[in-house]
This record gives structure tokens, sequence and C-alpha cells, in this order.
DNA sequence: TTTGTTTTGTACCAATTGGTTCCAAACTAT
DNA sequence: ATAGTTTGGAACCAATTGGTACAAAACAAA
């Protein structure tokens, strides 16, 4: 009964993400948001609201797709146990030779509008939350930690994901860490193979 | 044989610093900036350039005192030992009762420009650098710990950095973290009292 | 006091910012 | 075919952006 919408809804949130994640929110222009999203500017507004709208539209994306895939990596136990799961987590962050790192866009949307603005804020604050308790569940898979004692995975899991968001944002200034399997060995008090 | 300058340098500096810290480069617009800086236009370009060589100063200022003051606080053997002295970075970050957080400084900064601008990046890995090998150094002077085994101590010293840059960044949304005490004893394994 | 030099503050600038308006276009249901 | 409804895109907007120009002001050396 109206004209169909030219834009695929879900190419657009994921281009506004892309951009988002690389530039983030402030440096991010209105040209170059519709540009990545595959949107004229009418559309964008009559879709979206407006510019912080669609950025917490990717932040939600961000959290379906990308820590989505993480929280299941983390309880696959198809690829071993709980330690080669986050061994695999930290490994599997780098992205590519030459590329800008872009580092996690949760620690990015954190770290420049979580003071300011209490809707990232909340978003991120639960981001980081599903994190860690996916790895304070694969902690539980982990030989040689005793799964019942929870204060102990807990704090574990607390670790691991700020010592995760802190590499985040030491990639981007072109930190690689590429011994990971050392460091989470030190961190787990055990050899990974 | 001139007019001399009105402004203090230094105090416009730190002014540069406190402001840039708080809000980022970006979102810090020259009139906020010279207002904080205690400056005039005209002076501020006179002095500074532009607001990419005020930023640079500010990092280098943040350099000079804040982790000026965290690299003597974790060589300061009068507090106690290494574990102590560790334990006192992570609990003096607090920022006061309803005070948006700022988190640290160089964790901002990197996330912020650390890709797409070298003189940041450059800046912010050396500080990140200084800090971990301060808190190696601590590392050398807490009980259970083998001073002699420097590679365990260096991966134990990247993964405290981590943990620090990740605490900073998580703060950011209100995450408070007040158990370090027993955080930093799950990590080197053994009671902090 | 005059001369030379630097700082200061204001007026000004072009460019860019996010956002709105509005109408032609594109579709469906009748 | 036509009426009804929504999209698309360009023109337009005021406000803000970082940065410059320039003259008055404030000093020191002569």
């Amino acid at each position: 009964m109206a004209r169909p919408r030219e834009f695929d809804m879900d190419t657009a949130v994921d281009g506004a993400m892309q951009i988002f994640w690389r530039l983030g929110y402030t440096a991010t222009n209105l040209p170059e948001l519709l540009h990545a999203m595959g949107v004229s500017r009418g559309s964008f507004y009559k879709a979206f609201g407006d510019k912080h709208s669609a950025y917490l539209a990717a932040l939600d994306h961000y959290d379906r797709t990308c820590i989505g895939s993480a929280v299941a990596l983390l309880s696959d136990r198809s690829i071993g146990d709980g330690t080669s799961r986050i061994l695999r987590l930290f490994e599997q962050t780098g992205c590519g030779e030459g590329v800008a790192p872009r580092g996690c866009f949760v620690c990015n949307a954190m770290v420049e509008l979580g003071p300011h603005d209490s809707a990232v804020a909340e978003k991120t604050a639960a981001m980081s939350n599903r994190l860690q308790s996916a790895i304070y569940n694969a902690l539980g898979d982990v030989p040689g930690i005793n799964p019942f004692d929870t204060e102990s995975r807990d704090r574990k899991a607390a670790i691991i994901t700020r010592l995760y968001l802190g590499a985040q944002a030491m990639s981007k200034t072109g930190d690689q860490n590429a011994d990971w399997k050392n460091l989470l060995g030190e961190l787990l008090n055990r050899r990974i193979l």
C-alpha cells in the first residue's frame, strides 16, 4: 500500500556498525555514515531518527553479532576445554595486515561516550557483563580449576574480561600481543599446548 | 623588550589536559578548551599552534605528572612490598562521588586516536610501556615470585598492565571494582592483607 | 619618549556540522 | 486508473567548527 524501501535494513545497520566501530561516534560525520549505510539522507532520518539512535542500533547489532559469536565460541565444547576456548577468543581478535586496528566496539564506545551518555553506558556495561559471564562459564570447564569455587571463578572472570578490554585498547596503537598462549597459561597456572 | 605573556604556561597545559582527559579530543571544542586553559584565542594559536599540538602537549604533561607519580608509587619501597604498591595503583584510581569518571588519559587517547594519529599512538604506547616496566620492577619485590624468572615476570607485567587499562575503560560506565585486594590476590596467588 | 617586539582579544572567515523541508517517485489496494 | 501512503533525494538551514587577520596594548632597550 506504499512505496517499498530500497535499502536493506540489516546491511544498513551493519554498515553503521562498521564505520562507528572504526571511527567512533563523534568523528563519524553524516555523509560518511550515510555512505557506509548505503542510505540517503531522507531515508536515514525517516528510518532511524537521528545519528545517536543509529549509533545505539549499531551497538545492538554488535551485541547480536560479535558478542553473540564470542559467547557462542566460549560455550562451544567441540572446540576443546575452557582454556582453549578463552585462548581462541583472544587470538581471533587480530585484524589483517596493514589494516588500521579498530579494537573492540564495546571498549571504544564505553571509553568515548560512557561518562556522558547513559544509554551507551548501560548497553556497553550489559555487553561486557555478558562477555564476563560467558568467560565465567568457560572457566568451569578448565582442568585444574575447581568449578565449585564460584568466588575464585568470579574473580578470574573479572580479571580476564578486563584483560581482554585492556588488550583491545592497546591494540589500537599497534600492540600485537601474539603470545596469548603463554600469557593465559601464566594467568591460569597451567601449560597450554 | 616585548610584552610579557599574561597566562601561566603550566596551568594552561594542565587545564588542557583536564578537559581533553574528561571530554576527549574531538568532543572538546575550541571555546571550551580556551576557557579550561585560561588563554584567549590569539594567545593560544601563538603559543601552541593548533588544537592538535595542544593535545600532544597535554599528553606529555600527563606523562610527566600522572604516569610519573604512578611510576614513583610503584617503586617506593617505603609503601610496602611490590604487591601492596601495585594494589595501591589500582585503588587510587577512583574519582570522587557523583563525578563523571574520566578513566585514564592514556587509555582514552589510544582508543580515540590510536589508529588514525601516529603521534598519539607513539606517545600512548610509550606511556603504557613505561607503566608496564614499572610494574615489572614492582613484581621483583613480591614475596612468592621468583625475581629471576624474568619471562614469568614479563608476562605478569603485561597482564597487569592490560588489566589496569581494561579496568580504566570499564570505569567509564560506572564500574567500580572495589575488590582489587582479592582480584590481585587471585592473580598473584597469594593473600593480601 | 621613542622604537622595536611580543602578547592579547576581537572581528572575521570559509567550511562543515547535524538536521529539516518538500516534492517527485514508487508502490498497493481498491 | 486512481487514490492513498510511504520512500528517496536534493535543496536548504542555522549553528558550530577550527583557524586567521589585525590592531591595540604592554612591556624593554635605547
